[in-house]
DNA sequence: TTGTAGGCGTTATCAA
DNA sequence: TTGATAACGCCTACAA
């Protein structure tokens, strides 16, 4: 692979003259730079990012750490983030740590050894305090999305706390009382429960704490879902992720059971599929949670390297379908 | 950062033995590795991959070039492929071609000067022959999945033509006749149209070629497909993609057609709502997709350096629910 | 088993 | 506007 001392000797030039004919705001005469443009192209030159970036102390490489892809939220993001970034001249090194700590820990260290600029990640917990006090003191930008695990890094966050609120207000509206909380088992984001007490406590509905259940992190969540809905009996249910709905929905198909009709069924994340299951939904800004996210790391990288850790919180809101029924029409 | 000579000073040795601490099969005694590893941790210091890639030659990263992420038989592909290369030792460099050949260039030219170690991609045209052979001296690994655009290269194919045979002769073993194929639009993937050509010769069913329509790639199609099933009157329609069948349904909700009574439907891609849905799909093997193309690159990139390319072809198949009437049972 | 020195391909500084 | 040279941080002969 030519380099540009080859470049240089076929171009008749100095090998910083090489440098610059491929740098912007650099002198250089048009006539040099042409000589050196086709000499570079005749070896099939192109300038060695990696040498670039160890000279530079900067790879304009950022580090993304989705917990979960197969949730469609998260494969969206991934988009949205991608283009954002490569408009501003990044790219994305990425990898998946599937809600598992353990994995977000090599990951963040591979990420550091990478000398990556920045780190956009959802974090699975705050067990990886020194690893991310390590990148701190590297200088490397890091921002979270959706959860807030460690309160010193900026936090591009949605209020789920809105969203339960939400989606059970909307329910209680429509007559439920008895309202099932299938939520994710998390230890930094316990807010939805809360959500929930509190539009309860709005209407003084008396809450019931069996009615409020957080399942773990896996693929099949079936049995534990209709065991739950056999022992408690809800006339709603409010799904906390894409995936407990999608379990859910299949368990009613599995026994004859009809939303609404049978049970109702609010689902967070407003997925492609939602739309043509006719389902009620509490919609996540995904598209402003990228981008926002960007900007933020961006702005950390470019110009605010460091100062107080920002916090920013977008507004979930309910998409009104037809999985809920009016209880007060019968 | 700290680099390999602070730790060295510190640990009281020289730079090379720091080196050969941070690596494997290197003589080096237990005491003095261990004083280097507290050193380093001391300092916070992670050796610096961007200079050891510079130095080796080798960077341990590889390029995937996704077409459509939207589509979730590729974010599905992308999980399986991150899993399988970091079991391996290697890392993603991400982006988006969105079936845009001009930022598949882009995307391309970049991954060339990041000098990646290979790059896994589905074309989208054939226009990029030069940076491919730029690719190729540079001897970057490449292989193509899903497509195969240039014919020099490694591929990890799915038999097209096969999964439209075995979706039309579905219906036509149902009794549809007047089946609409609907395609995407596409210089180096026009196998579904011989597929469905040659299950309709088998039955000696006369070929419409009116019914066989190729959909540009775009996000909302509902338009186009209404106004060709308002022409064409099919009692069965084959979508070429989940997204061409997803607009299909939200089609015939808006117009209140019933699947399967009014018009049945097969379509590609075993995404997870296929099965919410009840719908009839040619299921592609996308983990094998995956773990093939993991495999090819590395075997290139590691064993076979140069040498004919390799061609894998994959076999799908029919997963069969309840979006097919049978109209022999009338 | 350990250390020295040169080079991987750039860019920044300084001088011309 | 151009060129020489010293880093950037690591690895690897080769020598000790």
């Amino acid at each position: 692979m030519a380099n540009s001392r080859d470049v240089a000797k076929l171009a008749g030039v100095s090998i910083s003259s090489v440098s610059r004919a491929f740098r912007e705001d650099t002198y250089i005469s048009k006539e040099v730079k042409q000589r050196i443009l086709s000499a570079a192209d005749e070896l099939g030159y192109t300038p060695n990012l990696l040498a670039r970036s160890l000279k530079n102390q900067k790879s304009h490489i950022i580090g993304l750490i989705i917990s979960d892809i197969d949730n469609p939220f998260y494969s969206i993001m991934t988009r949205i983030i991608e283009a954002e970034l490569k408009r501003s001249g990044y790219r994305i090194l990425l990898s998946y740590s599937n809600e598992n700590s353990e994995r977000e820990a090599e990951d963040l260290s591979l990420l550091s050894s990478s000398r990556v600029d920045g780190i956009l990640f959802t974090p699975t917990s705050v067990k990886n305090r020194s690893l991310v006090n390590q990148l701190k003191k590297q200088n490397i930008a890091l921002v979270q999305m959706y959860r807030r695990g460690y309160t010193d890094l900026d936090s591009i966050l949605v209020d789920d706390q809105r969203g339960a609120y939400l989606a059970t207000k909307h329910l209680l509206q429509n007559g439920h009382r008895d309202i099932l909380l299938l939520s994710v088992e998390s230890s930094i984001s316990p807010n939805r429960a809360e959500g929930y007490r509190q539009a309860m406590r709005e209407e003084n509905i008396p809450i019931q704490d069996h009615l409020i259940m957080h399942l773990p992190f896996q693929t099949d969540l079936r049995m534990t879902i209709y065991n739950k809905i056999k022992e408690t009996q809800p006339t709603a249910l409010i799904a906390g992720t894409n995936t407990i709905g999608m379990d859910f929905i299949k368990v009613c198909k599995e026994h004859k059971l009809s939303i609404p009709d049978d049970i109702s069924l609010i689902m967070f994340d407003d997925v492609a599929w939602a739309g043509l299951l006719d389902i009620t939904t509490i919609s996540q800004p995904i598209d402003y949670l990228g981008l926002s996210a960007c900007r933020a790391i961006i702005d950390r990288i470019e110009k605010n390297k460091s100062g107080e850790p920002i916090v920013s919180v977008l507004e979930p809101f309910l998409i009104a379908r037809n999985s809920v029924k009016n209880l007060y029409l019968r």
